[in-house]
DNA sequence: CTAGGTGCAAATAATTTGCAGAGGC
DNA sequence: GCCTCTGCAAATTATTTGCACCTAG
């Protein structure tokens, strides 16, 4: 939950507003706190420093904060509303412990996904969707420390990412030598060899930049899993790697290759683009960037391919001129 | 959303409390409403028919409605809560429309699942959760009405319960005639048959009754989906059904067949005994009676091909062993 | 000088509570 | 008669607003 760095709050849309010494105040007290903290909890804090702060400033500020986008206002079925930084945090779920009303982070892309599903089954256009689980936390069960307090997001976003970006890479590579395996053409051959030594390349850089991120926080592994994705478990191409048997043809194998990079590169990309700034978004964008370069490279490949065929066959079906097709 | 036929009052927790007409009338008026009312709403709509009740009496009837169990309060985040009833009413998830703030129910077995996931991964005990999705709805959107307005629950629950019942016997009865013609044993042959058989007449009951459904709200086909379960698309068993190519044999049709049924007597149990008492529990329960007979018949057959081989072979293995217990 | 920021106190809004009277058993 | 329900008015809690004053640009 911690900021690693604060944002520069000049550079965070001013606009709208003189500047102000105690608006200011408000935002570093606000910013520099970790959770969800309520407008009381807020003009508390605000007082130790400064007792001659009245409670409609800070309303007005949290307002304003929450209109400049710095802050999310949550309802946790309290009666009262919390606020949240959403500086560099993205909209994410929440588990809410009914004893010590404390909260806990999470993001699902796999609860997104059927939330999507069921909006579209409706009709309805969602804008925003609220997930709050109640009940006990860990710590009001046994009574013990969790292992783990409140880690910096940053670095446990950034480390979800990286193991769901080695997850993939792993089932890539796993998917692209047993593609070489069963090519039949050597070209083709050739094509999955340097793909699978360049996803061995590559697993070796991301893994590296893992054993980074380990060091700069000890306890980082023992953290739990702010995100949750089901493909993340046995990577992207696992369910293509499958599919692999001796029966498929290099065309075929291209095909499989392809729709696994689309799916990756869609799946990297889309994550990338909704974080603030961080190290988990640079993992995300960067191997989806990585994953379009190598699908840029089958399709290539594949066309090439059909074309070879066209013109040693008859002609290419019309099927697969359609799947060759971005 | 409206209660088909009303809750008998005398009968429903009226532990701890004198009768009271006030407390009876303001609990009459709550449960012919459909929909989610706020203490105003109900405040309004009991003053039409006596005007002088006071609303301190509607917020401590609301209160023993809740603890009573007759309804929920649930918070829209609109700074105040809006009461449902939960009579006959499943634990539900809401759309909820930014623009006319009327709300929609629906129930996500999918969801559900990964909540349940998340908790677990998280050593928290989850009591209760609350999905909600913000948004427009069809009719603000487009700004025409909607074909189906607030449908009978009940009805659209059965509904859905009977879909996925009818798309599971569907697969079942694909994976038993698949495993019918595959089977190499006479007496494993006939058991796969039977239980085509037996599927089949069950399918054409099932079917009967949806049918029966069908008439009693001609627009029940169109009203939106309530209930979502992906495990619903293609039936249960389909899985299964694919697993049994030429090469599997009779044993491990069998075990296939086994998980197949345990999947779906545990599903349709634990679903029918979530809710109140419809006749969508009922459709639950009595598909979970029927699975369950066809899984203690699939074990029964299998513990006799097992020994048959053991007189025959060697011995069975341990791994078989361990599997053919329930 | 002037628009926007701030404090204070009063206003709202939803909900709860104290208390005295009313009514069922 | 006792115990609970009920109405009324006052209290509480979270948040907003009116208004006069203040301050940075």
């Amino acid at each position: 939950m911690a900021i690693s760095s604060l944002p520069d709050l000049r550079a965070l849309k001013p606009e709208g507003g003189k500047r102000s010494s105690k608006r200011e105040q408000i935002v570093n007290v606000f910013l520099r706190q970790e959770g969800h903290l309520s407008a009381d909890d807020l003009v508390d804090l605000i007082r130790r420093d400064d007792h001659r702060i009245s409670r409609a400033t800070v309303y007005r500020t949290l307002q304003w904060m929450v209109d400049a986008g710095i802050a999310r206002k949550v309802d946790f079925g309290e009666g009262r509303f919390r606020f949240e930084h959403s500086y560099r945090q993205p909209r994410h779920f929440h588990l809410i412990c009914k004893t010590c009303h404390r909260s806990y982070e999470f993001l699902s892309s796999d609860i997104e996904a059927l939330v999507e599903e069921v909006a579209t089954a409706r009709n309805f256009s969602p804008s925003q969707s609220v997930v709050q689980i109640y009940g006990t936390c860990e710590e009001c069960k046994t009574g013990k420390q969790p292992a783990t307090g409140d880690g910096h997001t940053d670095l446990v976003f950034a480390r979800d990412a990286l193991r769901i970006a080695i997850a993939t890479e792993r089932s890539g590579l796993e998917f692209y030598t047993r593609a070489a395996k069963i090519a039949r053409d050597a070209r083709g051959r050739k094509i999955f060899q340097d793909l699978a030594a360049e996803e061995k390349e590559h697993l070796a850089t991301l893994e590296a930049r893992y054993a980074e991120l380990l060091q700069r926080d000890p306890q980082l592994e023992s953290r739990p899993t702010f995100l949750f994705f089901k493909g993340a478990a046995n990577g992207l191409f696992a369910e293509g790697a499958e599919r692999l048997t001796k029966g498929v043809n290099d065309q075929q194998a291209l095909l499989i290759g392809i729709r696994c990079e689309r799916g990756s590169h869609r799946f990297f990309k889309k994550y990338g683009e909704r974080f603030e700034d961080s190290e988990g978004k640079q993992v995300f964008l960067e191997f989806a960037d990585e994953e379009r370069e190598h699908l840029d490279l089958l399709v290539r490949e594949y066309r090439a391919l059909v074309a070879r065929q066209g013109r040693t066959k008859r002609k290419r079906p019309a099927s697969t001129a359609r799947a060759s097709a971005r």
